[in-house]
DNA sequence: GATGAATGAGCTTTCATTCAT
DNA sequence: AATGAATGAAAGCTCATTCAT
């Protein structure tokens, strides 16, 4: 007896290698973006990128893998947004929370994405790598903290305390702004948050 | 149809409603500290209670509510630890920051559940209640700096940017040294960061 | 640390052992009628009942010992509507049409309930002993057939054939209203039904 | 996290998709024919048809989307097995009663596995789709009807009320058949039913 | 009689990953 | 390089039934 056919498969689009590679890597970064790392599903992926099962795992190792991929870009981004121009204590503080909040607010689902991997860092072995990088950002900054202490420019602190005072509200902030609790204009958010910065490690 | 006599079974320790409550619950508390709770499945709480699947869900509707009820105890604690003798506005800031750092050194890996599921709660429906207290914390605080801002003892902050900078860096700091990433003395960073919050908002 | 005391219980009423077991048929009859029988669980019973499972299994085989206990009232009522006062063929013929309607749009829910277990009556082993009644209702209709086979007042017909032609509308009839799917007043309905039955079957 | 990877395996035999598919719906029918639909699970499909969990979910929403696909071809047959050569009231009307003896007499299993899946439409939600099929066939002889009733060649009868008494006897004969309570020749069946209906039905 | 904690096999379903084609 | 069928352990959860108290 006949059964209903099994559904048609739309014929897929040819693309080079490169190219089915970076669609797998936008596919995912939608994904998980827009539902975070643990909901979305290799079968997400498939779905949204276009390409088979086989073809994901032919260029990448697995969802971890891809999470780490887009980190990278991630974290890149934001060391980006928070350089700033000047190299005195004060814009460099600044410059570090008010780019963290701009970069945040322009990136919200990003850094919800960051924030979720960072706390499955804590446990998830695959992501022991990049656990210190999501925790503290980039570490430039910490360099050019020390070299302020020596010079006396703000206050003696051990990089993990200086680190809560420049970075922890602006964190905070961001966790409440990307989960529709805050809504302050973005400018004057950094502003603040950067001024604020400064104000508590300033010598 | 009807579903197989039950077997004949080695008798378990007898115990009351409320004692097996317990032992499940302490059991659900141990699974999640140790590995996450995500990575906790209902079997490994069965295995560490004693108790069988069908009494952990005679108890508690599932993981979920296993993980609310131990929040309610951990939200009682930290905030427990946070208040102050005086009520004068310095008093109290400082001593909601200084006692989220106090209650969170001293519980460090039931600080590390609250922030796993704190971030969890961002895309994980069942934990949707409960996301508001464990992002900005008892919402007392936030009474009490309205007042303040009233009598300008405080900068006129919208409550998410104050709370941002008084539990900004301690939660920040929480977080590195609950990871193994900081540890200066428990008093010495409750003080600090206490004094941090306060200069952080003072009018 | 104090953790949420387990729920009170309400106090239970005192109930003699014949109101007990009164309470408990008449719950797990609401609940088979509203929910159907697979669909209804002992927990759903123990609820609307107010006793406890220890009771309801103290009083009942279980769930299956639950439902045959109810439907012998249920097979008893509709055989009770449709005694018919004359016991002329038309008389008996139209009376179990028209009373299996009548008793059926009176009853809709216990119309479903019955067919449900029927339905199952047909795999599950727990209702074979039901089963014929259920599927034929009562006997005594056949023996008087029988006999008008014999006078010549009607068809010589096999017995299920007959039942086919006097049951088979009616209880057709019942599927689709107590389905939502027809509605005609019960009496047109019961008179059509019972006039057809007669036309079906008479020599 | 991290699913542990898969095992080495035993390497099974490989078939296409769409044989696969066809062995995973035979399999499921013979189970669904043999201990009912309810009874039956997963395991016992899986079982019978030699494809693993994952393969039937691979290819099947679950067993209700299984009992949908069988349930369309069980439909379809019924359908073709009615279909007169005449358009004449009567022949369609009688086509259409002894088709479905003529069907059911042929596919008694399956006849009992509709029967057993309409019943369990009226509380499963997941069947609510099909239910007014199942219950009412197809519903070209409700159109069909209609026009029969406008030329005053049938009674002036709802459908519903119609419906029963077209198809009525032969469901009930059906259900006593396919349980071994009947046993008349499948062509007289035919005819009787067939007669019946149109007797009842005509003006 | 009455209680309700305890049982545990069994259910449906998920999904990261593999690998024959 | 690409495909997608196949894998199968493991997950969360259900529920008729038992039995110590």
């Amino acid at each position: 007896m006949a059964r209903a056919a099994a559904k048609k498969v739309k014929p897929r689009k040819r693309l080079t290698g490169d190219e089915r590679r970076e669609s797998i890597l936008d596919a995912a970064l939608g994904c998980f973006l827009e539902k975070g790392y643990i909901a979305t599903t290799i079968n997400d992926i498939r779905e949204a990128s276009g390409a088979t099962t086989g073809s994901i795992y032919h260029f990448f190792d697995g969802k971890g893998a891809l999470a780490m991929a887009l980190l990278e870009d991630a974290v890149a981004g934001w060391s980006g947004e928070s350089t700033s121009t000047s190299e005195t204590p004060e814009a460099v503080v600044k410059a570090s929370a008010a780019g963290l909040i701009s970069w945040g607010l322009k990136n919200p689902e990003l850094f919800r994405f960051m924030d979720e991997i960072r706390t499955l860092a804590v446990t998830a072995p695959e992501f022991a790598d990049i656990a210190d990088t999501l925790v503290e950002g980039q570490s430039s900054v910490s360099t050019s903290f020390s070299k302020f202490v020596k010079a006396k420019k703000v206050k003696d602190l051990p990089w993990p305390a200086a680190h809560s005072l420049i970075f922890g509200p602006a964190y905070n902030y961001l966790r409440l702004a990307t989960t529709g609790r805050a809504r302050i204009a973005a400018k004057r958010a950094a502003e603040l948050f950067g001024d604020a910065a400064w104000v508590a490690v300033k010598a």
